[in-house]
RNA sequence: GGCGCCUUGGCGGAGUGGUUACGCAGCGGUCUGCAAAACCGCGUACACCGGUUCAAGUCCGGUAGGUGCCUCCA
């Protein structure tokens, strides 16, 4: 398997610390409002990258973090909490904004077929990890304490800005937000901060700082060494995160422990509705239950995705979404072939099904390439329409679509059967037809279309479709 | 102001030097009792201008347009 490696900004080969064991971390959501259809292109896209690895025969653990404190709304020294603003936006503790929108996003991940990370990881549960290693860093000489929190000085870090490839004097000249005058640096941020005089928040600790809760960034190095060690295989996260958060989690990571905080650094790229940002203020960030009220399948959306790469900034629309439903339609069609094999009448039929699912991996191998992937999954649907699938066929089917689904995820070997009385349908129209009695096998398809299934007739046959 | 990225046929989207992937939509054909489907074929696509090369969508330079980050952001 071959990414793109923000660190070595080249394609490089992944190669495991532990052979035949990757550790993977996927910045997740801060749950302070509905992930929209940018959120899911990142996610299906690393859920991939670990179907991928596992298909491979890698050893997964996948850790991904919910934020659920501490991620700032404005600038990172005087902005209020997400989680604080959306509670009281919503007339509810942070707790419950958490707890909502935690479910939401889960329920979510499920309808897309976003394989559950072995951990999904709260940065409230691990508020003693964040506070050991703030403890550990302080220890170190990296910290020194403000009027409203602890600050990592990032002025202590070499290489700092590399990154990122951060020119940090040109961007302080250009910044359009100034920033407190208390922070030593521009770039310095807040590894605690402290509950604001009189104030009390819905979340707040205590720690040997003062009451408070923890910064954003302090919260996925602490766990995800924790569930991964000191240098983490793959770290994964959306391409906005490059400059500051990832940059802060390799500063504070690197500055505890003296090693490598993660040999690849897989970055999504965003994702433009109808030409335009994803952004609040426009108010075009898509969700995934506004899509499946206009009649889009999640799988159709997952479609979607994989027809788009990672490293490029991609491109939503509700045509393209139609599109990507259509696909999927024939590919569904294509898997149903199994259910209509017909009895061995000669040996000739030898599709290679069994290297379908290793030449879709050969694609995804090249930089998580799907789109190459899915036309050579288009290529098989043709092939297999015009040849006629027999009994002793079917093994390999399933277990062909076994093999796409693994790494695809669009439940194509779920694709179920039609009904006995179905069937029975598709005989009395077969019968009709040789009797040439046109106006009961017009009346019999008609029955079938009302159930969405469609019927081509072969010369070996009636073969059956679903219309949605 | 600084640092990047992008520009492929109606739409989406592969493709890092040499048979113009693939999908959606459209058109034509075959097949069919009809319709649909399926299959086959079609559209002379690589923003523009130069350069390198036997050969460039693919490398280099420039122009135009678009876009991202530098502020929370997937």
């Amino acid at each position: 398997m071959k990414l793109h490696n923000t660190l070595t900004r080249q394609i490089d080969e992944i190669i495991p610390i532990t052979p035949g064991k990757l550790g993977v971390y996927t910045c997740g959501p801060t749950v302070y409002d509905y992930a929209h259809i940018g959120h899911w292109f990142n996610y299906v896209r690393m859920d991939t990258l670990v179907r991928a690895l596992r298909y491979e025969g890698n050893e997964v653990t996948w850790v991904m973090n919910i934020t659920d404190v501490g991620h700032l709304v404005s600038d990172s020294d005087d902005g209020e909490d997400k989680l604080e603003k959306g509670a009281k936006r919503e007339g509810k503790t942070a707790w419950q904004v958490a707890e909502f929108y935690t479910a939401d996003f889960i329920a979510c991940m499920k309808l897309l077929a976003i394989t559950k990370p072995d951990h999904i990881t709260k940065a409230t549960d691990h508020i003693t990890e964040q506070i050991a290693l703030v403890e550990l860093l302080e220890a170190k000489g990296y910290t020194y304490v403000i009027s409203d929190g602890v600050y990592y000085d990032t002025s202590k870090f070499e290489g700092y800005a590399s990154f990122a490839r951060l020119d940090l004097e040109e961007q302080q000249a250009g910044a359009r937000v100034s920033f407190n005058p208390e922070k030593r640096n521009g770039s310095d941020f807040a590894v605690w901060k402290f509950s604001p005089d009189g104030a009390t928040r819905d979340m707040e600790w205590d720690s040997p700082w003062g009451r408070g809760f923890p910064g954003w960034h302090i919260e996925c190095s602490a766990m995800s060494m924790k569930y991964l060690g000191d240098t983490l295989d793959i770290h994964t996260g959306g391409i906005d995160h490059v400059p500051i958060h990832h940059t802060n989690e390799i500063a504070q990571s690197e500055a505890a422990t003296g090693k490598r905080f993660a040999n690849y650094w897989m970055h999504s790229n965003h994702v433009m509705v109808e030409g335009e940002k994803i952004s609040k203020s426009l108010g075009n960030g898509v969700r995934l239950q506004e899509i499946i009220e206009r009649g889009i399948t999640p799988a159709a959306v997952r479609l979607h995705v994989l027809e788009s790469q990672y490293h490029g900034q991609s491109k939503f629309s509700w045509d393209g979404l139609v599109a990507a439903q259509n696909r999927l339609r024939d590919l569904q069609a294509m898997a149903v072939l199994r259910y209509q094999a017909r009895p061995i009448t000669h040996d000739t039929a030898t599709f290679a099904l069994r290297d379908v699912p290793i030449e879709l991996m050969r694609a995804v191998a090249e930089d998580l390439n799907t789109p190459a992937a899915l036309a050579f999954l288009s290529g098989v649907s043709t092939q297999l329409q015009s040849v006629l699938i027999e009994d002793d066929m079917v093994d390999h089917f399933e277990a062909m679509l076994a093999g796409i689904d693994a790494l695809l995820g669009l439940g194509l070997g779920e694709t179920p059967d039609i009904t006995a009385s179905q069937k029975e349908l598709l005989i009395q129209r077969t019968n009709a037809r040789s009797a040439k009695d046109w106006a009961a096998s017009d009346h019999i398809r008609d029955q079938l279309t009302a159930h969405d299934i469609g019927v081509r007739d072969t010369s070996d046959g009636p073969i059956w479709f679903r219309l949605v």
